[in-house]
DNA sequence: TATAATAGTTCGGGTATATGACGAATCAAC
DNA sequence: GTTGATTCGTCATATACCCGAACTATTATA
């Protein structure tokens, strides 16, 4: 084995180039995917011919019709590799998607309620199944990305404070799924990775710098600054429950909770209804019910929540600057809601910010997740990382002046 | 014109990887330079005799004492290019440094009251004065950038806010200074340009994640996100004076000038210390030296400002969760005030958070514009960022899926 | 059927890089 | 001093990769 760090990068770029062709415009044929890449016939052929063997690639049909030789035209082959993406919430949904971005398919179940490794056994299950039911055996599996409540520890991947599923924190999550699975897993944030899903395929595409609000049982933000995930020194950016916004933020609640949280979060809604004078309520939904349907109590409560919302969402405008805000979660994609905050937050921001709702809802986890497997599996197979890392230019170490 | 027209990628990998070498060992023999980078002797060889001839890189002696042959060291040399930094605020500053970045001289004046394009003169006058006192001639400047106070757009390079020097909203400040001084000119905003030079010299170095409080005459952010400056989409990240902290973000006060701006801010000091019935006082620094004497108006309105301070770094926390937060600018920078704001700050975060003063003071500002036109002329010579661009991975489009 | 156009392959040339051999220069030991 | 080990830097050679041009194959159209 010649090892020639600098030789083979030059036909890894090639490859690579010519790999993101395939992905943005296949089908495709060779002599397309010169122009397109600005490659050589000659190089486009030989890495097609290499991407062929490897069985990344595979040919579907000819042109007909035009003048000249008929081409044979590309695209990737799902059997290049497959992905997994898996949103472990109150349900636990796992999709399935091939080397392409295509969503094979989809299935859910409710979380295994004894939670822990009850529920990694239930998530090996359903991926075992949906990989089985879909001709592709679960070694095929490449990488796998995991979405979970909680703060994810961005070196380690431990989960560090689950509040909704019981006893993941204890649990080598990372290490227990990818060896039932038998493929590299990472764990996000599912704040985090509804952001990435709203931005792969949702409200949120082509917008370098975003911010998602969710707010639904806790409240959350996931930040997309310079075309890049903010997942802060611990994992722990976006936790916005703990913004002082809403009461004392030294109150015992408060620190415990979190300031904001404790006001806007579910619960909170629920107890501001009753502290109110509200009757008996379950659920946050039916306070928005209550108000819909006319009680003054309820809409109180509401406008409160939506004033409190827009303190946040100024917050989150003075710090980063995003072009875009996007509300999610079970009460923060009600569409009356989000437009009671935009109103106010116009009164708040110095500059008018864009507020839109999630299009892809409760899917938007998964479908981040599955987008962040495929970017690793695609820098797995043409990594520039290497390349990048090889030839950093940091700051030079400090001189003496003269 | 050292333009060499497309040097093809993998040697601009080799010449960047020597260069970098270079830069963070010199002096060193051709030989080290092959061991440091992974290349061959030979290639090594090649890039430095071009270097040599380029005028990028000189011999400085041999070495001596060990076996064998003596090396011939090496060093960027001065001559290979001049970069520029510039900070305009109450006073002009003005940095001159090399392309391996040491700092060869510096200078400042008092701005130029009548502002605007007198100060833009200025600026011009005291650049040319600094390079030929130090054997440069001006048009050896290969990169200059200017730290001011305001928004400045990321795009355009406008300054869409700037409170203090009059008249610079209006002028094309990059293109009538580049036109003067005859290099390429980028401008930053200086609170931005403190944080980075903390990064590069100061009290934040190796650090992917800081924020930059700024509190003196305004306030402001400066943030650092996975290793990345965080701009914002119109430059307006950071502009926490607009935090709906300390007050009712709604009222006219807070509206005009920032809700956090119109409490902290060194008129809001000066404002509170007389709302509370202290005597004539011309500035936020008499009221500390009251609050050191004993005067307890004074200890109430800086124990006050202490904590809007900390509620801020607070909001900070929750939002990018930092690995460190410095604290700068006149009022900032005081050990006893960030004492006082770490005190609180304790019980506001969920996890506790490093914060450190500002250790390059006022010059803070020149440092981080230097170090931003050292990158930007090494990226330049070294360009990767073509290569990045050339084939990126983004998320594929849509598939139907089947 | 002839012609123009397009697809894909073959071949030669140029630029890189790595490797190993070789002369040059130095210290250390005898 | 002379010799040997050691390191520096260059030369010569082989290989990888890219590109461009020539060439063959295949198609629509006049």
């Amino acid at each position: 084995m010649p090892f020639q760090p600098m030789a083979s990068v030059t036909r890894q770029l090639s490859r690579r180039s010519v790999f993101e062709a395939l992905l943005h415009r296949s089908p495709i044929s060779r002599a397309d995917l010169a122009k397109v890449t600005g490659l050589s016939k000659q190089t486009t052929s030989e890495v097609i011919d290499a991407f062929a063997q490897q069985g990344l690639v595979r040919p579907v049909g000819r042109t007909s019709g035009n003048v000249g030789r008929t081409a044979v035209l590309y695209e990737l082959s799902p059997e290049g590799g497959h992905v997994l993406g898996i949103d472990l919430g109150a349900r636990v949904t796992v999709t399935l998607g091939d080397i392409a971005g295509r969503v094979l398919a989809e299935t859910d179940e409710p979380t295994d309620s004894r939670g822990g490794a009850w529920a990694l056994e239930q998530i090996a299950r359903l991926a075992d199944r949906l990989a089985r039911d879909n001709h592709t055996h679960p070694s095929r599996i490449r990488s796998i990305v995991l979405a979970t409540p909680g703060v994810v520890n961005p070196r380690t991947g431990a989960i560090e404070m689950a509040p909704n599923i019981t006893g993941l924190g204890h649990l080598n999550v990372v290490g227990l799924l990818s060896e039932k699975l038998g493929s590299p897993v990472a764990i996000e944030n599912d704040i985090n990775l509804a952001l990435l899903g709203e931005i792969w395929h949702g409200c949120a595409q082509n917008v370098a710098n975003v911010a998602f609000l969710a707010l639904g049982t806790g409240v959350g933000l996931g930040l997309y600054v310079n075309g890049q995930l903010v997942r802060g020194e611990n994992g722990a950016a976006g936790e916005i429950g703990y913004l002082p916004i809403g009461g004392d933020p030294l109150q015992a609640e408060a620190r415990l909770q979190g300031c904001l949280e404790y006001q806007v979060g579910a619960h909170g809604i629920v107890r501001r209804y009753h502290e109110a004078g509200g009757s008996e309520v379950e659920s946050a939904r039916e306070v928005f019910e209550r108000a819909q349907a006319g009680d003054p109590l309820a809409t109180g409560v509401i406008e409160e929540t939506a004033r409190l919302t827009a303190l946040a969402a100024a917050t989150v405008v003075a710090t980063v600057d995003p072009q875009l805000i996007v509300l999610g979660g079970s009460v923060g994609a009600r569409t009356d809601f989000a437009d009671k905050v935009a109103r106010v937050l116009l009164r708040l921001a110095p500059r008018p910010v864009e507020i839109r709702t999630s299009t892809l809802g409760k899917r938007a986890g998964v479908v981040g997740a599955l987008s962040v497997a495929l970017n690793k599996l695609h820098d797995e197979l043409f990594s520039v990382a290497d390349l990048a890392a090889a030839v950093p230019l940091p700051p030079p170490r400090v001189h003496a002046s003269r």
